[in-house]
DNA sequence: TAGGCCATCTGGTCCT
DNA sequence: AGGACCAGATGGCCTA
């Protein structure tokens, strides 16, 4: 049995993610308690895989604390799905800013100072069209949201710069590479300018 | 190979 | 007491 879940859990064609998310604390917590007081050292069969080994050392942390090892495990669990959330909400996140090439991910900060950039880029929108008189209903169907923009360039990963230029027909905002060279404009468009 | 990013574990602290 | 939150530590993956 316990050969069985080694292979299910520690084949060799595991992705680093599945270890780390498949290997749990109980499935290694049994794997210690079927192997108490036999020749077997978990450390010995998965040596070289780094996550796993961890979890290893902290279960044998754990073994030797009962309740408190229980709590601990709990606790692990909670912190787990408590980062899963964060890391969700983050995807929703990047789910509604303008959209950028399929195979770019903004990374964790990216995501939070694109956003950060984005909804002052929203503001001034909606600033300059207060100045203009319009309401924001009316703003709202008179421009281009820069989703709807043409990003058709290549960007290996991007984030909106903080420096916008706000004329009387449009806005333009920067986005810019990682090594802050690479520039694609996007540009928010008051239709009734555009002829 | 170094550095960035990430997931996870852990113990401490605060809150309910 | 137990859960939420946080920061530090650790090790894997990826890229320049």
């Amino acid at each position: 049995e316990m050969t069985t879940i080694w292979s299910q859990r520690m084949s060799p064609k595991c992705t680093p993610h599945d270890l780390c998310t498949s290997i749990d604390a109980m499935t290694l917590r049994w794997v210690c308690d079927h192997k108490a007081g036999e020749d077997f050292s978990p450390l010995t069969v998965i040596r070289g895989q780094g996550s796993a080994m961890k979890h290893v050392k902290h279960i044998s942390t754990c073994e030797r604390s009962g309740q408190r090892g229980r709590r601990r495990i709990k606790a692990n669990d909670r912190e787990r799905h408590r980062m899963q959330n964060l890391n969700s909400a983050l995807d929703v996140l990047r789910s509604i800013l303008p959209s950028l090439p399929e195979d770019v991910k903004l990374t964790k900060i990216e995501t939070l100072r694109f956003a950060h950039n984005y909804i002052w880029a929203l503001t001034e929108t909606l600033r300059m069209a207060d100045h203009r008189g319009l309401t924001p209903a009316d703003f709202s169907s008179q421009c281009v949201s820069p989703a709807e923009s043409d990003l058709t360039s290549p960007v290996e990963s991007a984030y909106v710069s903080s420096d916008f230029e706000i004329s009387a027909h449009e806005m333009n905002c920067k986005i810019l590479g990682r090594d802050q060279s690479c520039v694609m404009p996007v540009t928010f468009y008051f239709k009734s300018f555009c002829g």
